[in-house]
DNA sequence: CATGAATGAGGTTTCATTCAT
DNA sequence: AATGAATGAAACCTCATTCAT
């Protein structure tokens, strides 16, 4: 009707500019790579210009560090802790936890953002440290709580909760890189939540007394 | 000690040229990446001028093949075979497999040949479907053999080999990327032989009838 | 005499710096080469710097490009037409048309213009085509109807026209390359003006029934 | 059918050496222009390694001057006196002249050496002067000699020589630039000698009393 | 004489970052 | 706040030239 209908770029609310831009840019970056990206990519896909990017990141690597720590703490299920709280059992526990992750594996940016931390953590240390302090160091410790639980229920016999975990999530690490590395170019696509199951038939299993 | 000592590197070109200049590039990739990686780094770090890196390769990226392939191929066990011919039963095959990836992770430069893999297979799709192709492309159907061989045994219950393979697999990668990527950054050393007999315990239990 | 007077590089981007740089190094290309004239040395004499040139031009060879199309078609004169169109007699129309060209070889960069597409057609074969297609492609036609009309006018004997038009163009092709390429390295000056209009009177005798 | 049979490098009668550089230089310094020629394919075009060139000439400028010294010379006609001094009359001088320029614009190196000097001559201004002192130096005056001589004679009218000269040439230069430089970009060949008699006919008409 | 492996200076091009508007 | 023209450092790669054999 009026100018009020023209979306304006300078009177979209700018609060919300720099997750608009943290937003295209991992879009990008799990596309194309963190260097094969340019900046004027990433400023196009935020139909921002290339110098207004830098208002909100100082250069690039900030956006990068912007992009894994949201996107880590977001991925970071706050819904682990429900669904896991609502088991009746350690190992139903282990079911849905593993559903979950593979949920995630499969329809979020989960393989990505994996990917760009294996791929950018040599070159930017700090983003090695904080993907292993708040994406690793959260998940690992409630898969070896789930096992410790088991084990004191009686459930689970008794093993080293810290080596299980990893026999645990082991797997779903190898399905989100098939998914984020080897799909792309060519590998038959994976069935990550039938793997899921089945990994945790074998597991329960595998951990019963 | 005299210029006895002294290495001329206008000598007349060894036969070993490419393997060093290889083995010099990957210890550069796999530390700093490959982009972040200069040629004049690689032909240093081998004791040889820019230009000559060129007489053997024709740009950078035919190196990062030639470190793929030739890595790939050597770490690609020939041992393997011998190895789990030897073994009497299908669970001490997956044992002895779990401890042979165990010392390789532990011992080789499959950590980071991975990580390279992982980090470059976007921006070079060739590199990514050739380590797919060869490296697990003939781990994974070896896995699925012991399975299969173990079920045909009676020695395992009836699952699926191909599924299985990769609840199998799974930790080691885990263990290579926490190697290769956490490591570095701070994580505390993993113990991957410990790992592996501790996996191969919880799913030789999980797979039994 | 205040900062005033300082042109500031950074200023919005005038319509005319395609223009600016396309004339600065046809004066470089002209003069040094094209292989031996350096990017930086067109961005220095075009008062920019080296990374400005490639908002404008993709790289080295279309500058090339460019600078043929532009002064090719510049030097098209499209004066020629009526020029010719005022004369009365086809001898006259030839006297006009050598003047013309005499004075374009005189006072344009039409003899480094040649120069450059002779020298660089081999290594970029589209200049040459270019040139071909457009300044000789109008140019040697335009002769040719000269010659035809002044047959059927009764003025000149019955001859070939196409081949005429080569007697008639020769000599200014010999004058152009007189000046940009020998002068240059001491040959005596040439007078153009008089060697056109000498060489008028010779072809017109020449042709006459 | 000894070791005698067996053409061997290092046998060859080392006193043509430089002769045979110059003759595979040539071809590809016209077939593909100076810069673009390596000097390891003019060593495989002679047979030899790259080394090799260096013991008989520094370098590779030096060997663009070598090679126009020597096929200047060579197409300098030590013919053209004896034709010229077997013509009759001034008229035919000029025509069995012009013949024998076109023969060598369509039989010898005469056009590529034209073209390189054109090329070459700003970035080694040697060369431009060279090709002016002995072949262009050579050639005009014989020209002007004819016909200051047909003047004088009483075959032609009085016009100044020098520019007649040119006259004459310049249609020659104009077949010789059109073979070398825009039959390979893919003009229509030109039938040199057609126009070479062609044009004798115009301007002996042209020089009439 | 001849070789060819080795060198390294030098040029084009890219792109993160700056800054005048 | 936003723009986008301008910058210039940096890196790949080429190739004339050298020199140990």
């Amino acid at each position: 009707m009026t100018d009020q209908s023209v979306i304006n770029t300078r009177r979209r609310r700018p609060e919300a500019r720099p997750s608009e831009i943290i937003d295209a840019a991992l879009g990008l970056f799990a596309r194309k790579g963190f260097d094969a990206t340019r900046m004027d990519d990433v400023a196009r896909a935020a139909g921002l210009s290339k110098g207004t990017i830098y208002l909100y990141f100082p250069d690039k690597t900030a956006l990068l560090k912007a992009i894994i720590t949201k996107k880590a703490v977001e991925n970071l299920s706050s819904k682990t802790a429900d669904i896991l709280a609502s088991a009746q059992t350690s190992a139903e526990a282990l079911r849905k936890f593993l559903a979950l992750i593979a949920f995630n594996v499969e329809n979020t940016d989960l393989p990505n953002l994996l990917k760009l931390v294996i791929a950018e953590s040599r070159a930017h240390p700090e983003i090695g440290r904080f993907y292993l302090d708040s994406a690793i160091g959260h998940m690992l410790p409630k898969v070896e709580h789930i096992i410790a639980q088991g084990i004191a229920r009686g459930e689970f016999r008794a093993i080293a909760p810290a080596l299980a975990a990893r026999s645990i999530v082991g797997p779903m690490l190898f399905a989100a890189l098939w998914k984020a590395v080897f799909e792309p170019v060519g590998a038959a696509p994976i069935n990550v939540a039938e793997l899921a199951q089945h990994h945790a038939d074998i597991i329960i299993r595998g951990l019963a007394p």
